[in-house]
DNA sequence: ACGGATACTTACCAAAAGGTGCATACTTGA
DNA sequence: TCAAGTATGCACCTTTTGGTAAGTATCCGT
């Protein structure tokens, strides 16, 4: 243990960091759902259309061993799971709406660079 | 023009367009350093410690195409040239600030779950 | 003429990320 | 009893990403 970071810059700036955390093809969309409320494992499956179990599951893991996400079990009769942020989770959330706000702003100019890259070259 | 997107959701929502934009191993530290001001290819070579030519031309390029930075060519005698921030650039990187915050006030705990992962589990 | 610097380019490889599909264990409804 | 739904786990394979090491062309100082 001990391991006093004096000059251990982990780091080149915060950024750096958080897209550790927020890195995933699917953890931008799981974190976006999450925020409008707790959300049942399939539900959430149905509602990132396109994801595997094992990529969900992978993800959510991550998330909640990030603190990100909160999975709470049941433990009822018929299996019942839901994820939820945690209260770290949201303030990640809130810290990331201005990059939602940008990304929203400009989806045509990216997505038109992305089918330039795609297409021809 | 008049792409008028009725239902054509590319993007579940800002934030899936802006990652498609800054992901990338190099991406956020070369923007870090650009922000300072235009650098030369060599001098954020020298800044960005760690990649090779490969990969700094090859993220550069993403950025160029993408609109965030731009390339000069002082068509010199000694070969010259430098990259800056496009304005587009500029206004992605005040949108990133909030991340950048986020992850430094948490670059513990971020770094924390990341050993977590590495280590035992 | 040689070494070093500038700004790249290319070929080849390894590692990480993601995808497909089958399996599990339990329950409820037909 | 059989199919369907719940929430996962696991093995295997492909794609994407990143890394290493070399080469190119031009110029400068010695």
């Amino acid at each position: 243990m001990a391991k006093e970071n004096s000059e251990n810059q982990r780091f080149i700036c915060g950024l750096h960091a958080t897209l550790h955390v927020i890195s995933g093809k699917w953890k931008p969309l799981i974190l976006f759902f999450l925020n409008k409320g707790p959300t049942r494992y399939g539900e959430l499956k149905r509602s990132v259309r396109g994801v595997s179990d094992k990529m969900l599951i992978q993800q959510l893991k991550e998330l909640e061993s990030d603190g990100i996400v909160r999975r709470t079990d049941y433990g009822e009769i018929p299996l019942r799971v839901d994820y939820s942020l945690t209260p770290f989770g949201a303030s990640l959330v809130r810290a990331m709406e201005p990059l939602c706000g940008w990304g929203e702003e400009h989806e045509e100019d990216i997505a038109a660079a992305m089918d330039r890259r795609k297409t021809g070259r």
